[in-house]
RNA sequence: GGAGGGGUGGCUGAGUGGUCGAAAGCACCGGUCUUGAAAACCGGCGUACCGCAAGGUACCCAGGGUUCGAAUCCCUGCCCCUCCGCCA
């Protein structure tokens, strides 16, 4: 959300940098609708204070015996007007708080302009893409080749977008996911946390899929009405949700799996494991002081970088432009990594900081040094999708024979084993 | 699933329907004292909104209701605790 003062006090530089994303700003309707709340805002209270002050002498006049009723009623309209006057308020506040939902966060002067995601800025690259001397193979050939990737058990079992692994594959992902939760509590300071994959809407609206990416999300028949995360970002961000914590900065790690119904992509990455319904990823979430969020994006990103260069994955890091921007994002960077199948660069990561727009929705926030509440600051990364991830390490490694070379800092976690192969 | 008991300020914890935004303690901040610190003592100490200010309004889990007036009474929901049952 964005600050509500802001938005009274200076509608027309809010509706500038929202423009910048594309995004239009009715500010005649917004000070039109401020006009109204106050009107009704100090109508109502007034009216209050009156119903105190009245409620107030006939309690004196009780308790010294008096007769109260001529007091009882002055007070005899008062009721009516009030909750006339109430409901027009909270009226007008709905509307408000409806349109100021809607908002996106406003996007950091650095950003890009941009009309699509052809405007991104590349801000780096590592790594060289291999040269290959034989027929390059995906991974859904490679992987179904060494009998560890399963797309028509997935789709017996559930249906498309889903996918089963077997055997050398299955512990490779595993392998995996351990290797990157393992990488960043033993060497970039984050804690480990498990989280529910169930939550409520409340966590979503913290966070910003709700409510205006509801259709992105698959939600429980059930009463209550749970939702299965999107990401981890989702509870663990929450995590700071209505607190007031003493102990910035919080860096946490956490292994999930992430359900996407992804009901506008249809017909996008059909084949494969790029765009599932269901993937693992392990996230990074960073709740710092305000000071510290900008530092704090570019640490985070080299965090997730770490993990590309260890497995010796070739990527460029690109900095979003506005048209690319999520919802909630001040400034993103996404870290694409190569996939020579596709013979092109394709996001692994996306690491994003929130400034104070996902703390205002949570109310999370934590002491100045005056011991005032100030809203904190909010980031998160995938470090990495480890879907993808798999994809690309078959990709990028595979052999002329079909197999493929295990990157050696994977090794020690898959027995020793340095080349996967079909069996027998 | 069954039966009870609870949700009050950063924390602990009082609160007969009528100056309760809420006692007290802890924590915290300022001061006195001290070479310094501790202790003791004195003072301060919730958030948001409206207002130039004085001041006003709202908030005692959430949402409704009763009442001139609700932290206090009623209803619903959520959450927590204890006991029983079931279960990985």
């Amino acid at each position: 959300m964005l600050d509500p003062k802001l938005l009274r006090t200076a509608p027309e530089q809010v509706a500038h940098q929202l423009a910048r994303r594309g995004i239009p700003l009715d500010t005649a309707a917004l000070q039109n609708l401020e006009a109204q709340r106050k009107q009704h805002q100090q109508a109502t209270e007034s009216l209050q204070a009156e119903r105190n002050h009245q409620a107030k002498l006939i309690g004196q006049a009780k308790s010294q015996g008096q007769d109260i009723q001529p007091l009882l009623q002055a007070t005899n309209t008062l009721g009516q007007k009030l909750n006339a006057a109430k409901q027009a308020l909270a009226a007008v506040q709905k509307d408000w708080d409806d349109l100021a939902a809607t908002l996106p966060n406003l996007p950091d002067q650095a950003v890009p302009e941009g009309k699509s995601e052809a405007d991104n800025r590349e801000l780096s690259r590592w790594g060289h893409p291999r040269h290959f001397d034989f027929k390059v193979r995906d991974h859904v050939e490679i992987g179904e080749k060494l009998g560890g990737l399963d797309f028509a058990a997935a789709t017996r079992l559930t249906g498309a977008r889903f996918v089963v692994m077997h055997g050398q594959i299955a512990r490779l992902h595993r392998a995996l996911t351990q290797f990157m939760l393992d990488t960043h509590l033993e060497n970039h300071g984050y804690c480990e946390v498990q989280v529910p994959y169930l939550i409520h809407r409340d966590s979503l609206h913290g966070t910003g899929q709700l409510p205006k990416f509801a259709a992105d999300l698959f939600r429980l028949d059930t009463d209550p009405g749970y939702y299965l995360i999107p990401t981890a970002e989702v509870p663990v961000t929450n995590l700071v949700r209505g607190r007031i914590c003493e102990d910035l900065p919080h860096k946490y790690v956490c292994h999930s799996p992430c359900f996407r119904s992804e009901a506008g992509s249809h017909g996008r990455d059909t084949r494969g494991m790029i765009r599932q319904h269901q993937f693992d990823k392990v996230e990074l979430v960073q709740c710092v002081h305000p000071d510290q969020s900008d530092q704090a994006l570019e640490e985070l990103t080299a965090h997730a970088e770490a993990i590309l260069q260890l497995l010796e994955l070739p990527y460029r890091k690109m900095d979003l432009c506005t048209a690319d921007l999520g919802f909630a994002a001040a400034r993103t960077y996404d870290l694409e990594v190569w996939l020579p199948a596709q013979k092109t660069y394709r996001e692994i990561s996306s690491c994003s900081n929130f400034r104070d727009f996902q703390a205002r929705r949570m109310q999370a926030r934590f002491r100045d040094t005056r011991g005032k509440p100030q809203l904190l600051h909010t980031l998160n990364g995938s470090a990495l999708a480890v879907g993808r991830t798999l994809v690309a390490v078959l990709e990028n490694h595979q052999q002329a024979d079909g197999s493929v070379t295990v990157p050696p800092i994977l090794r020690p976690r898959l027995g020793g084993l340095d080349r996967l192969t079909a069996p027998d």
